[in-house]
DNA sequence: CATGAATGAGCCTTCATTCAT
DNA sequence: GATGAATGAAGGCTCATTCAT
């Protein structure tokens, strides 16, 4: 799936990338605090240093401003997953460390996550397919990692199963961002880190 | 935490209460098509079979709506939860069960379910905790199932673990709603119910 | 050509009619000291007496302010042409009332013809058409005056040269209105239907 | 009436007069298309070939390059009539010719006599009265002709009805380029000229 | 109680114009 | 002289909310 380019006015792709860079920084701190739709173009200006008049000259609708800020956020998560974690080890403690660290990158990136996780359903037909794919790319990650473990006799899973397990491991890293309301009044992040692990990996069930 | 009345104009509750419930239906209609946001309160009225005027004899503001919506469906599921679900009994098949109704309930109510779980973060400070509060109610009844399963001695959990476990199918629930576009490629509900409780259950690894 | 309605949110036809007579009144005055393009949506309203608001319930863009507006101009000129002029007589005076008649109203109407005259042109391709064909029609009532004419053998033209006449008559009177800072420092109206008349029907040479 | 000087940045005459050229003809390939209001000075820019920041070295304002395209088209328009006519003749071959040749002017030029003749009322009240002026040289070039005949008692014309009859001839032939959505459906334009010529020296009246 | 016309604050977006490089 | 990034006033239009009937 080919990247879903925003066209600028302006030439210099430099200077492109360096507004987009601060436009991006302002928006995600308001659509943190209201949400894309309650915050105003000319806000996402002020915050981001420059005038509405500015402002478009690097976007072309309002819209623009949350897929690039979508885009940049699962760069973002990614960039550090792949920089950390090796998918090809297949044995335990690297299925541990790949949760234990992708857990750690949503509490760093946790206002990112959040709005990503809530307004990305904002976007329009013609950008939220690609964010979608975005996420399944973050899926197949674990995927990966957990058909190497399999292959190497670690756990025995079905193909199904190994799909459904990187969906939960990927949804409840998310959770720890989009439900600290609750959560974090009960753990410290290491404690959800240990516990989510032990949960996902052993069960409940004593045998 | 008491609940939080919307007021209305119109005196009669009996009439109150029958305007609301075509309100709702409507809005959920609406709200599942186009987002809160999108939504006009015009459509809502239209929506609901009566006038712009009329709407506003039975809320204050549209965001009234919008809580009066996100009520009702928790009051929806946990409503079925209940009649279906005996928290007390504590064994195996009870927790089973439980996780497998909640789970169909999910899906039977997926529009609902969806709608919430993107809407209602757009509620004000008024209701938005109100409505997390109902949302903690609904995962201290399978914190409550666990900790009879523990008081069984059916599987050993801290506290923590309960808690946790718990929020788990809680989101894990929300998921196949939440991610449909993904899952329904990949599985039947009774296929996801079935994988889901085992993971859930037993985890991976082999031992 | 069926008329080209514009819908108005607004369901009562008595008050639409009213408030887009209002509109109408407003705009023309607003269109002939700016032009179309340069008197906004607010000053309309302003004009009109009412609100931006309630402008928009009576159209759905400013083109159809405009477009209202041509509409009534030719419906005017044609009606009271119509109410004046016998188009079947088919003699010289019969023509020659019709000539001044017609010189009349657009010293009448001037501002509005002025107007229509100008503006028309940034009719959109939908209502464009439709504009056009009124004014055809308007050329069409002096061909049919000129063809009875011919008929009675009062002179004789070929209906090449009907045509062309007719258009010659319509297009002169517009010009009354559209060069008046040219005519006017010339002629009075009086003066300028007498000679146009005389120009017009004897031609210049001498015989 | 002395010309109105748009002031330029640059000093080089030279190079202004390249630039406006370059100007003039971007701007009526534009205007043609889209009237003025409808074309942005970063159009006529890029139509012009160079940036929007060269265009304002040599206007003050947008509304500059208006004036500077219709007096450029006065301009030719009067400079191929000059060319071909000799106005002091002052027999009915001439005025026939001076007629003939103005249509054809018209006809050849028809886009640039469209956009002047629809767009030179945007002109604001410090250009307008020049252009107008410039209008009513063209029309005293018929006056002058017819004038010659008179004195040479081709036909007997009053004063005023030399003016009038200059101004119809000027008018009927713009018509040709402003209503040939209609007229070219019926005539060649050499029909529409030997017509016009007939119906204007000779009426329509038998006698 | 119901209706729907009226309101106007406020939103997104455009574009003429300026000015530092 | 040429460039094009930056500016912000202003425009078209929407929609939540009110209130007279």
């Amino acid at each position: 799936m080919k990247k879903r380019e925003v066209p600028a006015s302006v030439k210099d792709e430099r200077l492109v990338k360096k507004r987009r860079n601060q436009m991006i920084k302002g928006a995600i701190s308001l659509f943190k605090q209201k949400g894309f739709h309650q915050t105003t173009t000319r806000e996402i200006a002020r915050a981001s240093g420059f005038s509405i008049g500015t402002l478009y000259e690097y976007i072309r609708k309002k819209e623009d401003v949350l897929y690039l800020v979508c885009d940049r956020i699962y760069d973002e998560v990614r960039d550090r997953m792949e920089q950390a974690i090796d998918t090809t080890q297949g044995d335990l403690d690297g299925l541990k460390l790949a949760i234990a660290y992708y857990f750690r990158v949503v509490d760093e990136l946790q206002d990112e996550v959040l709005v990503m996780y809530q307004e990305a359903k904002s976007l329009g037909k013609e950008s939220l397919p690609y964010v979608l794919n975005k996420e399944l790319q973050m899926v197949a990650m674990f995927e990966h990692i957990l058909r190497r473990c399999v292959d190497n006799r670690v756990f025995s899973l079905t193909e199904q199963e190994i799909q459904l397990f990187a969906h939960n491991i990927f949804v409840l890293g998310q959770m720890w961002g989009f439900r600290r309301w609750a959560l974090k009044k009960m753990y410290t992040l290491d404690e959800y880190i240990e516990l989510q692990t032990k949960l996902l990996l052993e069960g409940i069930i004593k045998r």
